[in-house]
DNA sequence: TAAAAATCTGTCCAACTGGTCGAGATTTGG
DNA sequence: CCAAATCTCGACCAGTTGGACAGATTTTTA
């Protein structure tokens, strides 16, 4: 599954050609366009102050992002990349416990890891996922239900009590993503400037504990 | 605490007029605007399509709201009211099973009659909160700080299992508001075009167990 | 080192942006 | 019925938008 078929590693010519420059740049200027998208949204971010962000002229930027959209799509490309990257696997024979617990643990840690990914994916389903409907329909479809199915069985074999499994895992996506996306809101009710390590653990322990109990299941004392 | 001075029903003149027509169009106008900003957010919001979409030339809309930031930050003000008005306290004296039940069920139908006032706010928080600061640290800050307090109490009194009462706040907060703001993603997860009144009863159900079962409480037989 | 490929960037453009203005139409209160 | 208040809206403006382009510069390759 591709979000968009434009390869900003594909040089003008068509040649394929790595280069220490370009890669430099792709990468400042992501990093630029991350920033502007999650401030301003895809249509209120300005090219121009993508370009001032990343130190580069505005034309400079179209070298390697002839369009808005392809600067966009690429970054929503490599964010889905990266959630499929993870090995977050629910196994059938695991211990629902500490399976669960992992995996809880697992999403605390991406969404802290890439707050930026995490906030821009939410900005895009907030506005109705005009972008990322292939994505919706494909792999998270499928990834939700194989965990859905994983969790029933665990049901089913009578070693933790009965939820709905989709819920549920909507609900652990629920969690660990609010932390990521609205930081500005819970930062502030916890008095705090910015996450530290600690604040990370206390909110995946706190949220292993609430989830995993209200399964029905013994919060396992193995600390990752 | 107000999010700005700029009062849309002043007249012009100044004069304090109700009027109708007055009304008739700001109620338009507010919606157009509203699903314009959820769409594009602020910056890429233009005057000209919500003029477009409330029907109106742009001038007249300008009539009402001289400047794009008067129209959302009313728009927030009267998000911020509606949230406001809100009666769910948590009371020491109230059954700590019966009054979070109360309390969740009472958030998921907020969110679920209000999903694009649950949107805007969601995008205003995640884009970093530049018009919300204020409510962040007044309204909101003490509004949690009292239902912690009250789920604290019950702790200490054992009358529930030891669980952070801020955490837990902002957890039923994050499930409920979920299910709202990425509808584009719940919807396409549960096969369903749009919620209807027996998906969000489940969705409380299901939230309302898990979440009470977490905190060591018996769900209540009560239906609403 | 020379040629080719890749990179850089100043300048330009049509379309659109938020916002203004003022003259005319409509509604309202007395 | 009139006049004042309110409302409507076409025309206009300066600034910004995404994007095109072509010549200059740097880097890579042979």
């Amino acid at each position: 599954m591709s979000v968009s078929s434009f390869d900003p590693r594909a040089t003008p010519t068509g040649a394929y050609r790595p280069g220490r420059i370009r890669d430099e740049n792709l990468n400042t200027i992501m990093s630029a366009a991350a920033a502007e998208f999650v401030q301003h949204g895809y249509r209120g971010a300005s090219m121009q102050r993508i370009a001032d962000r990343a130190g580069l002229p505005k034309a400079n930027v179209h070298y390697y992002f002839p369009r808005k959209t392809n600067l966009y799509q690429t970054m929503l490309k490599e964010i889905v990349d990266l959630w499929n990257s993870e090995l977050d696997e629910l196994k059938e024979e695991d211990d629902p416990a500490e399976a669960l617990a992992r995996f809880i643990r697992g999403k605390v840690r991406l969404s802290f890891l890439h707050p930026t990914a995490s906030k821009l994916f939410a900005l895009e389903i907030i506005s109705g996922a005009p972008h990322m409907q292939e994505f919706l329909n494909g792999d998270l479809r499928q990834w939700v239900a194989a965990r859905a199915a994983v969790v029933q069985a665990w049901i089913d074999a009578g070693r933790m009590r009965a939820v709905d499994p989709l819920q549920l895992i909507v609900s652990i996506w629920a969690t660990t993503q609010h932390y990521a996306d609205f930081d500005a809101q819970v930062l502030t009710l916890l008095g705090k400037r910015r996450y530290d390590a600690a604040a990370m653990e206390r909110i995946a322990d706190f949220l292993t504990d609430l989830i995993l109990t209200g399964c029905g299941l013994q919060v396992p004392e193995t600390r990752a």
